[in-house]
DNA sequence: ATAACATATCGATGCTTGTGAATATATTTG
DNA sequence: CAAATATATTCACAAGCATCGATATGTTAT
């Protein structure tokens, strides 16, 4: 959005306050928390919840929490076809998620971090409420 | 993925272990795995990481996490239209991580659960690593 | 070297999503 | 009631995504 639409914006929620003295104040208050926003961390969080917004990467997720399997091996697991399986493990890989080990003509995969395992956990969390 | 795929996965993982074994061990294994698979959870789970994947939901939570706010005031933190707006809300709250509460002519929202924040944590712990 | 094999990549396809303008709905105000 | 306002919904569109078959790449076995 340009910078014309934002002054549109300012007209709408100056006209939404009728006070002109708690416009200034909420319109300051607004601005703080938008300036605290980590415009650099926030597309690598995004991209990491994307990578997880996924019924069967969810699973690999959830297969790999016992060990590092090879793509075969996924595949066998998943109802999902090799070229599927090996698109998933790219995007779990490129948020992170996952490491690769290669042997001859194997692919290992594992998590690349435990932390990953205690954000399925606070989801499941949110799940059962 | 139909049944006659599944087979062929089946042949694909046999040869690919050749100790006849060895490959019984490591299908019971797997299927054990796969079994385990919460497929009444997982859609929701992808749901609300779905939710979570996009930079301006990001930035609504984290508005939030201060208290509850107006769809106008959201859209003047935010760089959108307020159709944009209002619909990411309709996404975050239909995921389960927003409430709604109308007074007036206003729509107020707020986080659902402190366990959104929590979560958030995580993924950040991840990132800065 | 040739065949078999594991995995990655490409190409095509149908589905989903983010976006904003325009419009509809509901509420308040005059 | 009419005008103004806040929000939701509809519509259209471009971009992104999940999927699979086919193919390419690299490795092992014969």
């Amino acid at each position: 959005m340009d910078k014309k639409k934002n002054d549109v914006e300012i007209e709408r929620l100056k006209r939404s306050i009728l006070d002109k003295d708690k416009f200034e104040l909420r319109a300051q208050k607004l601005n703080l928390l938008a300036d605290g926003f980590n415009e650099e961390a926030l597309p690598s969080e995004a991209k990491i919840f994307k990578a997880l917004s996924d019924i069967n990467r969810l699973k690999i997720v959830q297969l790999l929490k016992e060990g590092e399997l090879c793509v075969c091996e996924l595949t066998f697991a998943l109802s999902n076809s090799q070229s599927t399986v090996s698109h998933h493990l790219s995007v779990l890989k490129n948020a992170g998620l996952v490491k690769e080990r290669k042997e001859g003509k194997w692919s290992y995969f594992r998590l690349s971090d435990g932390a990953i395992i205690e954000l399925l956990k606070q989801v499941k969390l949110l799940v059962d409420k």
